[in-house]
DNA sequence: TAACTATGTAAGGAAATCTAACATGTTATT
DNA sequence: AATAACATGTTAGATTTCCTTACATAGTTA
């Protein structure tokens, strides 16, 4: 009931465009999937599917390569924030929730 | 200035994709876009790339097909209402727009 | 020095998409 | 009624996109 979700988390993007999005390349992306920080649905005949908060977040990864960061910490980095949010940023993605149902797709496949 | 994008109207959605999003046929979505009613950008190789606005008017040009209108009624309809909205629709429009301004994308490149 | 990290590149194969053409049942038009 | 247009399926062959695996390498860490 609650949790709904919008286009931003929709896994509907395919390497070769989340490649151009962000500027990097499927070798990086593939490995930073290897190296669990980014988790992509597959089609039933195995290519990949991205979602904008994913494209999001490996920009995220692609600051912190750039700044000498290890994908191991970026992952510890991760499941820690993962954890405890603040409650500004807490505050802010219900809000955000709320938007979503308020102003979201009306009776769409994506609420 | 004026005018700011967001996830909505990127195109980034394969076809397959789409056909999954909007239960047609990729034939039919091909043949929605000979009759102009529908405008995918292509990727250098050619292949098509749409947004989820565009799965979404794909979702209600299969309703009125379903309805028994044609697609060029379909497209005069559209021409039309894209010319005259209603006070409402142009209010709760703005009112999004302010929405993605304030709780879109930080600094990514959908703004 | 030996292992690990991050990335490139190449090969071969499979999946996804493209266009063009033909087929067909259903609606319009004449 | 005959002809044309509409909407969709299907098939074929070509091209693009994506997949995994493996090897190479420069830099970093242990």
């Amino acid at each position: 009931m609650a949790n709904e979700t919008s286009y931003k988390d929709k896994k509907v993007i395919t390497i070769g465009i989340v490649s151009e999005l962000t500027g990097l390349s499927e070798r990086q992306i593939r490995y930073y999937e290897e190296r669990k920080l980014i988790f992509p649905d597959r089609t039933p005949g195995g290519s990949r599917k991205y979602s904008f908060s994913d494209v999001e977040l490996l920009m995220e990864i692609a600051e912190k390569i750039e700044d000498g960061v290890q994908t191991h910490e970026i992952r510890k980095e991760m499941t820690r924030s993962k954890k405890k949010l603040t409650p500004e940023e807490a505050k802010r993605r219900m809000i955000q929730g709320q938007l979503n149902v308020q102003f979201g797709l009306r009776k769409g496949p994506f609420s």
